[in-house]
DNA sequence: GCATGATATGTTATAGTATAACAATTTGTC
DNA sequence: GACAAATTGTTATACTATAACATATCATGC
């Protein structure tokens, strides 16, 4: 089995190397990654979970910029169109996308226990989409594709007895 | 090329057969198809597009029923349990499920000019999403996915001229 | 430098989506 | 009819997202 974000890691190194990334892939673009836009990429990144909104947005107040709801959705806007972020629409939150370079619509397998978010890479799933929309003459623009369910490491996990609850 | 949702059809009829099948399966399960659910299921079906929990709500209200929000959701939530309903997350609107007795989770066409949701048939995708959960060990509860983009009938429609618009 | 247009952010207000909590009603069963 | 369970009514509020306009910042040519 593959390494993936259910197992652990050392997540800073995670976080630094996105931000470079992403810093180098703006440049090449001739795009702006501005304070707000990298602060919130580095907020999605550092988050072990999909993180919403909202929650970014006290994130940046605590730090002292001065900020409102707007500041933070255009900031997200930005970054999943440059492909930097996805976006789980399922429960409106954001995770990180570790390939940027590619433009691409992400599946996601996520775990209702842990609630982290693993973004798969499959041929397979990309082309049966395609097949089917091709089949239907539907020309697909992007797609949304979310698994929910249990990782690996909860289905491990033992279950809590009652009295620890 | 197979019938769908893009081409004409009788919509009533549809509407019809499906509120007839959802009674008959409701007996059979031993659940309760009430007033509300049933009318807000055929106010899902006989709109020709996915359709939000508030407009639901503003057609209940025009018929009588003195309904508000949690109304609505309560409904919505026993008919997307029982199958009778999908939820399409990305737009956060619902559609008739034209297969209910096997319960699944969607695949959908959304088309982006005529708004349309095709829901899809496909072991390919079904199996594939399967296959890669597996390689990572992963325990499958439910999932989303929803393509978006333009429909064969769409494309085919002349485009509008800049002064038409 | 600095004027200019384009891009990005600040600010206020509000629209849209969803649920908590508790009361009242209806339903099926004994 | 009494009772428990399921459903709906009711009020309030939480959460998610954008409109509209003002201000600030940046890149470019002069």
């Amino acid at each position: 089995m593959q390494a993936t974000v259910f197992s652990p890691h050392d997540h800073t190194h995670c976080v630094s190397s996105a931000i470079s990334n992403a810093q180098s892939l703006c440049v090449d673009r001739g795009v702006r990654l501005t304070p707000v836009r990298q602060r919130v990429l580095e907020l999605v990144w550092r988050s072990h979970q999909p993180i919403g909104a909202y929650e970014l947005l006290a994130g940046l107040v605590k730090e002292g910029f001065n900020s409102a709801p707007p500041t933070v959705y255009r900031a997200l806007e930005f970054l999943c169109t440059q492909g930097l972020l996805h976006k789980l629409e399922g429960i409106n939150a954001y995770v990180g996308c570790s390939n940027p370079e590619t433009p691409h619509q992400g599946h996601f397998l996520l775990c209702k226990d842990c609630h982290q978010a693993q973004e798969l890479d499959s041929q397979y799933i990309s082309l049966a989409i395609k097949l089917s929309a091709d089949q239907h003459g539907f020309e697909i623009k992007r797609h949304t594709n979310e698994i929910v369910g249990t990782c690996q490491a909860c289905l491990d996990k033992p279950k809590k007895l009652e009295s620890e609850l």
